[in-house]
DNA sequence: TATAGACCCTCCAGTTACTGGAAGGTCAAG
DNA sequence: CTTGACCTTCCAGTAACTGGAGGGTCTATA
C-alpha cells in the first residue's frame, strides 16, 4: 500500500513516516518500480506501535529502545517496564511543576481586579515591586 | 555591569540574555568603548521579570505581551489577567493529558511481571497484540 | 613586561520532533 | 490528453535556547 494509506491506518502523517525513516527509527520502506514506498501490514503495525508510544509521551529515543525490545524475542520484560516507569517518574515531575505554576498564577490572578485600571499584582509580582 | 553579573542577578545565562536581545524581546544593551554590553539596575529588573515569567511557563510570545504591558503605564489589569488565565487553562489541559498518560502507563506496568521473561503487556499493548 | 585565566564578542550549528512548501514525477479517470 | 490526487526529494522553519569555534579584552601576578 502507498504511504498515505499506511499513514491513515497507523495514525501518522506521511511526513512523519518519512521522517522516521530518515532518522532510522524504522527500516527504509520497500520501493515499487516507480519509486513509491510500499507498505505491508507488518510495517503498519510498527508505525502504529510508534504512534501509540509517542502518544504516551515516549521520546523518540525511548521509542528506539522500545522498538529494539519489540523486535527482540529474547527481551526481558523488566527492561520494558523500566522504560515505562522512568516515563511515569518524568510525568510525575512535570505534573508537580505544572501544579506549582498553576497555584502561583491562580493566586496572582485572584488578587488582580482585572478591570481598566493599570495596577496589577501579576505584573507587580513578576517585577518584584512588592518585594521592594 | 557586565553581562555575566546581570545574568547572575537576573537568574539567566548570558547566552539567553544575548538571545533575548537577538529576538528583540529586550532592548539592545548599551555598549562600552570595548564593545562589552553594559547593564544597569533597570535592565536587570527587566531580565528578572522575564526570567520569572518564563519560569511560570509563559511563552516568549506571552512574554512579549507582558513586557509591553509592563512598560505601558496605561495598561488595563484585565489584559494581564487574561494572559495569566489563558496560561492556567493551558496548564490544566496539559495536566489532564499527563494524568491520562500516567494512568495508562501505570496500568500497563502493573500488569508486567518485570523479570527475565520476554512476554510483556506493555509491548503487547503498544503493538495491539492483545486486541488482535 | 609577560602571561595566565577569566571575561567578553560574533557567528554558526545542533537540539526535539516534526511541519510546510517548492519543484517535479506518476497514476487513474473522464 | 488533461486534471487532480498521489508520490518523490530537498530545504527551511518552528521554540527557546545551548554549545562551540575563533578571537579580542581585562586584571592580577611573577
Amino acid at each position: 500500500m502507498n504511504i498515505s494509506e499506511a499513514g491513515e491506518r497507523a495514525g501518522l502523517p506521511t511526513k512523519t513516516i518519512r521522517y522516521y525513516e530518515d532518522i532510522g527509527l524504522v527500516e527504509p520502506a520497500r520501493r515499487r518500480d516507480n519509486g513509491y514506498r510500499d507498505y505491508a501490514e507488518r510495517d503498519v503495525h510498527m508505525l502504529r506501535f510508534l504512534s501509540r508510544a509517542r502518544g504516551l509521551g515516549f521520546s523518540v529515543a525511548d521509542c528506539r529502545a522500545l522498538v529494539a525490545l519489540y523486535v527482540d524475542k529474547d527481551r526481558k520484560s523488566a527492561d520494558v517496564k523500566g522504560i515505562a516507569l522512568n516515563r511515569v517518574a518524568d510525568i510525575d515531575a512535570k505534573i508537580t511543576e505544572l501544579r506549582a505554576m498553576r497555584a502561583t498564577l491562580v493566586d496572582l490572578a485572584e488578587n488582580c481586579h482585572g478591570d481598566d485600571r493599570p495596577d496589577c499584582p501579576i505584573i507587580d509580582d513578576l517585577a518584584e515591586k512588592l518585594a521592594g
